[in-house]
DNA sequence: ATCTTTCTTGGACGACTGTCCAGTTCATTC
DNA sequence: GAATGAACTGGACAGTCGTCCAAGAAAGAT
């Protein structure tokens, strides 16, 4: 049975971790405007309803904040291709749908791609949140081989590639991809599209 | 013929950019370990001969300064395969000198490479020393595509590759190597090595 | 030796940082 | 309705930041 103060203690945790949830929304938006290295709390909690002296109530500290807003975002990110692997019925459907779902979150969502990379490569001088940045590197890792290892299902023959070196290059396109992009390359997007798709092709 | 003032004018403008160098050496060293977040002013100041008032004697701000350093850097980086794309005389050769050179550079120069990528990411943010990162790319991309091409020829057929595909997909595997050699993994730059041999297979 | 220009210093400035905390408001419980 | 604890505020703290500048040192020219 669950006594009142159980059910009062697991409503106290659901706000708690809705709070934290709500304030990660607001530093990613932050974030992703100005980098890592010119937001502050208080601009994080500008974007919020909540003030600056609030943030250390539900976050340890700033490495605390971050990691969980970057982890709500990317963590998604890494599961927007399993629908497809799961329903795709030929190879050239599986590589049109995944690059269009490219190019399209990179059209889109590019200042949170923009501050992933910032993120990721921050973890690289020892920040806090270098767990979890590894963390999300292994579920993208994971998306790049569940599509590459289904693509090769679906051609007859299986991929010539290692999950890891997968990853690396798709992710190299990506990023070079959002380098032209944000600097004004317009037609960076469809030409991601297409850089997927070939590249897929050679790797079964 | 030279006046006496063109002269002394030459000596001051040589030792002008002389004292630049030594400072952007300087900058290089400290930013390599702590990274553009964490590396201010002072700090670089402390790594040289100077003073950190004297910073803005020999440069605009601290961009101009960032600027000089990556450059001094980087640019030296992407001339260093000139040599072996002028002189290898067969393709497998080729592609194992690039890997050797690329593995020792990851393993010797791994913070320097980490700035690299730390300074490119924050360059999408808007910082003033973008046209420099802009300028380096561009030398990496014709560096990357001057390997591919050579390789093409040596091979007797011709790359398949665009030459920004090409760079793209060279520049992920180097910064994954060099992610996963930071984090640890001690067989990073030898599997890098294999990898580009099997990229640069792959491309004709 | 004196004057002038170049060079260098270290402190001052205002703005900003993450963290902490005394105090206040709010909701819930008895 | 009083009491209790959670939720929240905004200011204080000790730093650091990039930039600027008056003043002095060093170097060079006359």
């Amino acid at each position: 049975m669950t006594t009142t103060t159980e059910r009062s203690a697991r409503s106290h945790e659901d706000k708690f971790t809705a709070r934290r949830m709500m304030l990660a929304q607001s530093a990613l938006t932050a974030l992703a405007e100005h980098g890592f290295a010119d937001t502050g709390l208080r601009e994080i909690a500008h974007n919020s309803a909540l003030s600056h002296g609030s943030l250390h109530y539900y976050f340890d500290d700033k490495d605390d904040l971050i990691a969980e807003a970057v982890w709500a975002f990317k963590s998604t990110c890494a599961r927007r291709y399993d629908g497809i692997v799961e329903t795709a019925v030929d190879c050239t459907e599986l590589a049109t749908r995944v690059g269009d779902t490219m190019a399209t979150t990179l059209r889109e969502e590019a200042a949170l791609h923009r501050l992933w990379y910032d993120l990721r490569t921050q973890a690289l001088f020892g920040r806090g949140f270098g767990s979890t940045i590894a963390r999300i590197d292994d579920l993208l890792r994971e998306m790049v081989w569940s599509i590459v290892s289904r693509y090769g299902e679906l051609h007859g023959s299986p991929p010539r590639f290692e999950p890891a070196f997968a990853y690396a290059l798709v992710d190299g396109l990506f990023q070079h991809a959002l380098i032209s992009f944000l600097r004004g390359d317009i037609d960076a997007p469809e030409r991601l599209q297409r850089e997927c798709a070939a590249l897929l092709a050679s790797a079964v």
